[in-house]
DNA sequence: TCATTTATGCAACAATGTTGCGTTTTTGTT
DNA sequence: AACAAAAACGCAACATTGTTGCATAAATGA
C-alpha cells in the first residue's frame, strides 16, 4: 500500500517517507506537523518539512488552513497529482469546535459558485460546528 | 469616520489605531501585515500585532487564510462584533492568481451546506481564479 | 484636574519554516 | 552485482512571524 502509493506518484521510497506516509494512512482525520512529529520515533525536522512539501507537490497530501493559525494536512483522494489538486468540487473541510478535529467530508452535492465577471477555477469550503461524534 | 468606527466598537482612539484603521479604509481589498507595515511611516511591530488582534476581537476586521501561507486582513461588514463575526452566510473570499489580490465578495445567494449528523455553525467559502480586472 | 484603566514600546523569547552544503541513499543501467 | 547519476538526508545557520513580561505613557470618565 505505502510502497504502491509512493511509486504511483514517482517518489523515491526512502525509509523516512514510508514512515511519514504510514502516519497519514493510520489517521482518520487531518493532522498537524506536530501530530506527525509525535508519532515518529526520531526524525530530522528539516527532512520532515521537505518530505511534507514533496508530498504536497506530488498530490499525495493537501494542506488545510483555517483562521486562528490552524494548519493541518490530510491524504488526498487518488485523483490528485502534481498538476492539480482536485479537492475543489470534491470535498469540504469541517472543524469541530468540541474535539477540534478537522474532517475531510464528501458532500453529496457540491455547491456551484458563480461570480459575475470573475473566472472561478476552484472553490474551497470550510465549515465549523460540532461533529457527529461530539453531538 | 475613523473616530466613529473605533468608538462604535468601544475601542480607545489612539493615534496609532487611527492610523492603522486608516490604512484599511484606504484599501479596496484584503491586505497583509506586511502591506500595513509598508503603509506606516514608523511603528512598533508588537503594538501593530496587538492592534490587529484587538481589531479582530472587536469585529472591526477579519482574518483570511489560504493554503500557501497566505494570511490577509480585511474590514468587516458593520454587523460584526466581539461576539460574532458574521461573514459566514454573507460573503466569500476570492484570490486572483494573476494579480494575487484577495477580494471580499458578496454573493447573491449564499449556498446552504447540510452535513448529515453534523451541526454546522458557520461556513467559509474561498475561491481562486481570475478577477474581473485581470480578465 | 485627577484616578483608573488601557495602550505603548522595548527586550527577550517562542514557534515555524527555509537555505546551503557535504554525505548518504536510491534508482536505473551496465 | 557493481556502477554512475540523481535525489534525499542531516546538520548548522538563518529567516519570518508572532507572543509575553514589564515599566512608562496616554486615554477616558468622573
Ligand atoms: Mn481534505
Ligand atoms: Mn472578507
Ligand atoms: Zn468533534
Ligand atoms: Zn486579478
Amino acid at each position: 500500500m505505502i510502497e504502491k502509493l509512493l511509486k504511483s506518484k514517482k517518489l523515491r521510497r526512502t525509509p523516512f517517507r514510508k514512515e511519514v506516509l504510514g502516519v497519514f494512512l493510520n489517521e482518520p482525520n487531518a493532522i498537524s506537523v506536530t501530530d506527525i512529529e509525535a508519532r515518529l520515533k526520531q526524525f530530522d525536522r528539516i527532512t520532515l518539512y521537505r518530505t511534507i512539501k514533496s508530498f504536497i507537490e506530488n498530490g499525495l497530501i493537501h494542506e488545510i488552513v483555517m483562521p486562528g493559525d490552524i494548519k493541518k494536512l490530510a491524504l488526498c483522494p487518488d485523483e490528485c497529482s502534481s498538476v492539480n489538486h482536485v479537492h475543489t468540487t470534491q470535498h469540504m473541510h469541517f472543524r469541530c469546535r468540541m474535539c477540534e478535529n478537522i474532517f475531510c467530508l464528501n458532500l453529496h452535492e457540491f455547491p456551484e459558485i458563480n461570480i459575475p465577471r470573475f473566472k472561478v477555477d476552484s472553490i474551497e469550503i470550510q465549515g465549523t460546528g460540532i461533529c457527529n461524534i461530539c453531538l
